[in-house]
DNA sequence: GGTAAAATTTGACAGTGTCAAGATTGATTA
DNA sequence: TAATCAATCTTGACACTGTCAAATTTTACC
């Protein structure tokens, strides 16, 4: 299971990596609901406190996992938005398609990411905060421009954070419903996103 | 705490109910994660084990909760469309206004009520789907007569089903990015669904 | 009044996060 | 090189959780 072939090492080494990947590679495996940080650290071989040396306690490992999760959310939204030889609709179309397939291919992480478990009173470390904010104002960036070309429907005096609220709410909301189970027809999800974008698209 | 007055009884007499209700009462209080069937028993002035006897499991339980959440929720939603003495942008308004404080002042029902706990791999309780399925099915049934209306910007042919997906979508992001702690500025609700109100009406 | 069913209890088990104290190792310094 | 110290890891323990099985108590019914 390890990539390191040396054995019996009282000091791991690389602990705090391993742990992030391992612990990333259960959730996307069997879901948040089965990661614990024993059955984390049984399946690292190490005991079951040997964590609690790298990170404060669960919550600041899944911020870890969840920070890794911003940084390619927000990689791949920078490369929707900048992707060569299409429209700018075209572009904000492939923002919309991307984003919801990002949650959907992702569930556990995207939950884990968005969830309160990480966000509500205080939990989020400084590392995750400082990974996430740069991802939440790319998308008022994004919007603003998109407004300067006249892309979206509004009538009235345009806001960019106002508007990247509705927007970045329109793809979570969707996000969210598929992951969780409330939409159960999952095929429709470009579909869903064809028509949001229509929606939002001025004509 | 309880209100029949009658003491030192065996059998608690409506432990279904009193559960129910005292578990919504933690819920709003402290939060799922306070809510534990151990506690619930406790307060109530029951054994452990207790619950068992009228609920399958927590989940169950949850599911419970959750149930009673979809009917406010559908009749706040009914109220909001069929509201006297406003025009149809209006109701329109009202709707996502209501939708979002809903979910504002009961943040740890609405989550429970659309989480994946109770919804994920066949979680959800017969009589929690009876409770939530017309509750969606309310959703479409609203966007189309605001499509009949010619309210809702869009191009080519209408799709009641997609539309209310993308509205419901976009109510269902903007609460969960709120209550979640996303969103920061709690204050600006109102001014973020005015926004999503005007980028949503045709122009 | 006796019996069956419903409701509730106690005991137990496996699992969780996390703290405190001790054991082991690697790096630094004298 | 030898000694020291901090980093790292382990074992033991605690309180808490959901849930099962078996025993107990009460109510309802024939």
């Amino acid at each position: 299971m390890k990539n390191t072939p040396e054995k019996s090492k009282y000091h791991h080494g690389d602990l705090r990596t391993t742990l992030l990947h391992v612990a990333g590679e259960m959730l996307k495996e069997s879901g948040i609901e089965e990661v614990s940080l024993r059955k984390l650290a049984a399946r690292v071989g190490v005991s079951r406190t040997a964590p609690y040396h790298h990170f404060k306690d669960k919550n600041a490992l899944l911020c870890g996992i969840a920070e890794a999760g911003f940084k390619q959310l927000h990689a791949m939204n920078k490369r929707s938005f900048n992707a060569e030889g299409r429209s700018t609709k075209e572009k904000f179309s492939l923002f919309i398609h991307e984003y919801v397939n990002f949650a959907k291919s992702n569930p556990d992480l995207y939950e884990l990411m968005f969830g309160r478990t990480i966000w509500k009173q205080e939990n989020s470390t400084q590392e995750l905060r400082a990974a996430a904010y740069p991802c939440f104002q790319y998308q008022v960036t994004m919007t603003r421009e998109w407004q300067k070309l006249k892309l979206l429907n509004h009538s009235g005096e345009e806001n960019a954070l106002r508007a990247s609220q509705v927007l970045w709410g329109t793809v979570h909301g969707i996000a969210k419903l598929l992951i969780d189970g409330i939409y159960t027809d999952v095929a429709h999800v470009e579909e869903i996103c064809d028509y949001a974008v229509d929606m939002f698209l001025v004509h």
